[in-house]
DNA sequence: GTGAAAGCGCTAACAC
DNA sequence: GTGTTAGCGCTTTCAC
């Protein structure tokens, strides 16, 4: 089917492009009679907008790009799903990205985004990112860039994270109420600052309560599956095995559940753990994982609200804008009763 | 930052736009030596094209649109995965759209894609949707549109499924040697032609086995979780609550694990489990939940690979084609042993 | 109220 | 090898 343009349906009804152009935006130039008759026509017709030759025309897009790291665990599945509730409701098209954590690809999709294509960012940084200057040129170029969850601490731009610090505070604040004298935090990347609020957390909740050094371990485990479970299973095979772990991630939860069972470690009574997650089966596993839940939905729609705010605004100054969003222990049997 | 474009690079080299472009793309026109300046210029100032510019003119965007129902579950979630996979691998971008179960979203948001904004659509239909005329409205326009697991039978275009008759055959037979008696399927949607065959081949199974009708129930879930949740309960509160069941979704096995837990049905020494699923939970759950799992990432892959091949051969005629991708049964903890 | 015309940034046909 | 030109489909200013 050749495709319906304005000029098609300017020939049709004997009129110009303009005045067709403006017939379809309700514009007040245009007559009562006229608007009705591009309007029936252009259903009839099915018409619809060329939106790249707009786009060239207005400079603006009506997309925005999504960078994420991964897209197969619960946190990033939920955040794209606010995000792109909330850009459908204000017309807006969503570009995805994976950067499958690395930097590089990283700093190549934000080059792409810099001609046009978007007219704004919701990036949250790869475990390998250290720098910001990407996100910099990006903005220079006048491409507003929303960090969220993941975010880059010295990027001059607004961000939305939830309380890592706080609530890593808090879990652990848990598990020593329970009193478990050995603590360890799995990690899973060193560079996240994300990560490093958590770890400063876990420390101070353990601090503050008089635990020596050694009762504070960090493990960093690697991104990588099968290290990670290699990792876990020697602290927990070793003598001095932990009687507490806060896991950093979702995905460190499932190897610390299997390797308790084969090593015949009882969750909660010899071991209590509980785990930064999002999925669904946390109350469902045995014993019950006890989480610290982010609102990841709210966070998609909170950093999209913000970008498109800043959108509209761009004519004047952008105030970076940083929220902070509350995540919630939920208590479960995983950490259930008094360590012994 | 001013946006540096062919006019302003040709006119810092004094050369002309044309010039500039060609030697951009590695034309043989163009001399070697002036190809190097402008690739260095061009470089230097951190030139990228204007994608819509290039787009209008060449009436191709180079990006797709995936279009899906949701993106919480996992099934989705590594699915798209796999599409941008092969689509950054081929210089595509993704567009992503979810049409939380209404048709009517779908449809308007196909109607959307008619216009240049892609170049073709990846699309899992909604639980709602029973027609194809509106994608096969997209393909008019010479959009191409490939289905992926909940496809449309009736819609003439390329489908990517998994064997779902086969594989809901092959769990009820599991379930069947495993000497259950009274069986239940849950369903989410009696829309869906993927539903349907996995009905059928729950049906089949036990039509080959001589079971009685009132022994192969088909329970109508619905969508809404809490009210799959009630459903559920009632089945396993009856006083003849089946002793297997086949979940048809991934949703539906945390019901089914939590309302057991709450009314001490022991599994699966009295009620055996086998769920469609993609979760990396399975093997943690106690017991260890035997699944259907479907190749996501791969049907991700392939549904993207046909449509660049589509669009790759789109002067001549394309031919659909039709992939099916087993699924796996992974037997695990809740079909052990035999029902009594 | 309507229309003519310029131009967004690029590509491609064609001239030189 | 390089340049000129037309035009993709739309928006917008300005003239009538």
């Amino acid at each position: 089917m050749s495709r319906v343009n304005l000029q098609s349906l300017a020939k049709e009804l004997g009129l110009s492009v303009a005045t067709v152009s403006k017939a379809l935006k309700d514009s007040y130039e245009i007559s009562i009679e006229t608007k009705g008759r591009v309007l029936a026509l252009a259903r009839q017709l099915n018409y619809t907008p060329n939106p790249y030759a707009s786009s060239l025309r207005r400079k603006r897009s009506n997309t925005i790009a999504v960078v994420v790291p991964e897209v197969a665990d619960s946190f990033f599945s939920q955040a794209i799903r606010g995000i792109e509730e909330v850009a459908q409701s204000k017309g807006y098209h969503v570009l995805i990205y994976l950067t499958y954590e690395s930097s590089d690809k990283e700093r190549k999709i934000l080059e792409d985004c810099q001609n046009g294509r978007v007219d704004g960012v919701l990036l949250s940084v790869s475990s390998q990112t250290d720098s910001h200057t990407h996100i910099e040129h990006l903005m220079d170029y006048n491409i507003p860039v929303v960090l969220f969850d993941r975010v880059l601490e010295k990027a001059h731009t607004s961000k939305i994270t939830t309380d890592d610090y706080d609530s890593a505070y808090r879990a652990t604040a848990h598990l020593a109420e329970c009193n478990c004298q050995q603590l360890a935090y799995l990690s899973i990347s060193d560079q996240l600052e994300m990560n490093n609020h958590r770890i400063h957390g876990f420390r101070q909740a353990l601090a503050d309560r008089h635990f020596s050094p050694e009762a504070c371990r960090v493990i960093h485990c690697t991104n990588d599956t099968a290290t990670a479970h290699t990792i876990i299973q020697q602290l927990l095979a070793s003598p001095n095995r932990p009687d507490g772990i806060v896991a950093s991630v979702e995905k460190l939860a499932p190897p610390v559940y299997a390797i308790c069972h084969a090593l015949h470690i009882n969750i909660p009574a010899q071991l209590k753990l509980v785990c930064f997650s999002n999925t669904s089966y946390a109350p469902v596993l045995q014993p019950a994982l006890t989480t610290v839940t982010q609102p990841a939905t709210e966070m998609g729609k909170a950093a999209a609200t913000i970008l498109f705010k800043t959108l509209k605004n761009s004519g004047g100054v952008v105030k970076p804008e940083q929220v902070v969003l509350p995540s919630a222990l939920q208590v479960r049997a995983s950490t259930s009763g008094m360590a012994t």
